[in-house]
DNA sequence: ATTTATTTTTAGACAAACCTAAAAAATAAA
DNA sequence: TTTATTTTTTAGGTTTGTCTAAAAATAAAT
């Protein structure tokens, strides 16, 4: 139905958006790592298979039909990223490039049996979450560690970023997906947050730890 | 380091010369379902990257490097198809094509992440070999059912065709890899056998059947 | 309201992988 | 050993997805 190019643009189309309604040539361009000029090209390409309503020079944004192909694709994505970490015992640091080409792998069938093979998980292993086969989003209300208040059990739902250096900081710390504490001081000088985990020790963060971590009440 | 294209022909190639030393051009049409002329480019391609060795108008082989990429190929299609049967419950019909896509995924982390989680198979569903991570195969000295005599006892150790019909057949007869089986009869009219399966009744199968079914002495 | 800077699109090319049609080489038949 | 048939290669095109360089549109600054 569509090329490993095509569905690259359009999953960007959709992560794009989820920051801004229309999403312009340039900010593509950086996601994909490609020249504008090629961008412009896709997008002509995807407005007539209409995966995308576009304007010259006015942006782009994903028709319905167009949103739940990139759902289908971040689906697979995610699933896969989920199987890596939990039945091939990767990093969660090393799964990102390869689901990016697992993603593209298209029968349907598939993805249906890994997903129940899996446990119908809800979240990847980065805590984002796993669109199910008809495309729904399970969503959490879950806010910045930065942004909580002192003496407030939460869990850590996701993370910001996917690097390995966060992922060595957060195991060095005893914090994972799913780990429960509570924030117990925050120093006003540089940010910093003292923490209890949940039937562990205290540890410090910084503030730019803090900011890339979501939580949710519990 | 090679297309999805490129890896194409290295394992037609590779698959070919286990029937004839030299591959022609027209084989390699045939088996992956191009023109001829489309053939010739590639083979002009490969030659310049010392996949092949290959000289016009007088056939192909791989080099030795040639072998290596085409075992790493084979690897991972029937890992895979492994990983299809035996945790995701695919029946081993459906699972041919999965397998030409996926194969194609280059992390070689991944693969041998895969073949320790499947527990280091052997061969595939389909009875073939698996190439270990150094490109060796594990050989079996496996013959034709319709070249057993009667009175041996034998075990299905592959099939020599992955139609869902042969499948379907098999099923119904109660026969699968690894099921042993004694020939009791060879009926000379329409050279159909009667096999006294191991723990269980007695069937006929014909003699078409019988030469698509490979069995070791146990 | 112009001028300047940024963003985006067009124009023209290129590599990969395929195609058809025609020419050339190799093989088989007469 | 010619002639006919088959196989293979060459020549010239097409599509997909990319690029650079230049033009056009939009946005920002004076
Ligand atoms: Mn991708
Ligand atoms: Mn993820
Ligand atoms: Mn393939
Ligand atoms: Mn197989």
């Amino acid at each position: 139905m569509f090329t490993v190019a095509e569905e690259n643009y359009i999953k960007a189309v959709y992560h794009l958006q989820q920051q801004q309604e229309m999403v312009s040539t340039n900010a593509l361009s950086a996601e994909l790592q490609t020249r504008p000029a090629s961008v412009t090209d896709m997008l002509k390409k995807l407005k007539t298979k209409r995966i995308i309503s576009y304007e010259p020079y006015h942006g782009v944004k994903l028709s319905s039909e167009g949103k739940k192909v990139a759902l289908g694709i971040i689906r697979k994505h995610r699933l896969w990223e989920y199987f890596l970490v939990d039945k091939l015992q990767f990093g969660w640091d090393e799964v990102h490039e390869v689901a990016e080409e697992l993603e593209h792998i298209s029968s349907t069938k598939l993805v249906d049996k890994l997903d129940a093979f899996l446990g119908y998980p809800k979240f990847d292993p980065h805590g984002d979450p796993i669109p199910d086969s008809k495309g729904r989003l399970a969503s959490q209300q879950q806010e910045l560690l930065s942004g909580i208040p002192i003496s407030k059990t939460v869990e850590i739902t996701a993370v910001g970023s996917q690097s390995s250096e966060l992922l060595e900081l957060l195991k060095h710390k005893g914090l994972q997906m799913g780990t429960r504490l509570e924030v117990k001081k925050i120093f006003d000088f540089d940010g910093s947050l003292e923490l209890k985990i949940k039937n562990q020790q205290v540890v410090t963060i910084s503030r730019d730890l803090a900011s890339v971590l979501f939580v949710k009440p519990v």
